[in-house]
DNA sequence: GTCTATACGAAGATAGAC
DNA sequence: GTCTATCTTCGTATAGAC
């Protein structure tokens, strides 16, 4: 299959970004990690690096979306539980060593390219959830804002949990997510 | 004045970190950014790169922790209030450039060593965040998760903006906080 | 405390053979 | 598509003079 060993290193170059940031994310570690061909590097990525990290922050950010399938018409309270239990997963599956790769870019690179990106990841993520928001009977006003504080909130958990080594910041701050929605809810149907 | 080159170092290594990133914080760059003399860098720092990094994560935290001053007895509101500025000055004074030092070293650092000053930074203002809110009205059972929800979404939300460059992200997670807070407020007086 | 010089390794990138 | 060799730049770190 063409394209098998660049989606090998996208994958790969997914991972250690979520791990250990940018910096980390270098080729001999994706090559490492991967088991890719060193010799093939440029012919998949004439780019460079700045090519093959952008083409993580996209995959990173299809891997979200894809995650969030299914939900078309579900409950605003699925949702959400939904997008926790996805970051959730991540945290445990790395005993809290992993994080977002979307996050690690943004707060590390110079590039303006490779910002570009993350840009495009959030704003897509949060159109998507505000779409399923609404869906799920968030009122129409509250769902963009919502979507907004659902992903900086699971973001920020995530790093806390990381830094705390431990689920415990990362479930506070996902039980009171839950509460807010159902405020929100409420006041949908009062008013 | 004893230690003010070292201090200086600190301070610019601080401002690297949340600007780019655990990696571009190298001594070149913060030599550069501060005027520092070369040859004393070791002087200053006999334990090297992480020496120093741990010194500027200690400092980030408290830095945030001298912005919080005056706020003893203060209602909740401002507690709230306060912590958003904070963040809110980070960003506008940056151009949406900058963020969080914390949070670059934790999800950058393979540093066991690193991470602990991570770790004590943020339950360090978790704990103060959690008197405040106290001492300003929360019900003592909320007052720690809400400020772990304070945090994660500040921080999220200072990512965010930083990726849209844009403060929007940002005010939208700054306001609902501040809703959020109003209902458990409420739900205090009503219990 | 600060200087210069230097060693060492890692990373990104390119060229040319197979 | 993949290999090896090589180049350059950069970052960390040490030694020893001033």
């Amino acid at each position: 299959m063409a394209g098998e060993v660049r989606d090998n290193m996208v994958r790969g170059a997914t991972a250690l970004l979520a791990r250990r940031g940018l910096h980390a994310t270098s080729f001999s570690e994706v090559l490492a990690a991967t088991g890719a061909p060193r010799g093939s590097l440029y012919h998949h990525f004439p780019g460079g690096k700045d090519q093959l990290v952008s083409a993580a922050v996209d995959h990173a950010g299809s891997l979200l979306v894809a995650a969030l399938e299914g939900l078309a018409g579900a409950p605003a309270e699925a949702v959400v539980a939904r997008f926790f239990a996805i970051w959730r997963s991540v945290l445990t599956h790395s005993q809290c060593g992993s994080g977002c790769a979307v996050l690690a870019v943004t707060v590390a690179t110079d590039s303006a390219e490779l910002l570009s990106h993350a840009t495009a990841v959030f704003r897509h993520w949060r159109e998507r959830l505000a779409d399923l928001l609404r869906q799920g009977g968030l009122p129409a006003d509250a769902a963009r804002p919502f979507a907004m504080l659902l992903i900086a909130s699971a973001e920020g958990a995530v790093v806390l949990s990381r830094a705390d080594q431990s689920l415990e910041p990362f479930e506070a701050v996902a039980s009171q997510l839950g509460e807010q929605l159902r405020v929100l809810l409420q006041g949908g149907q009062a008013g």
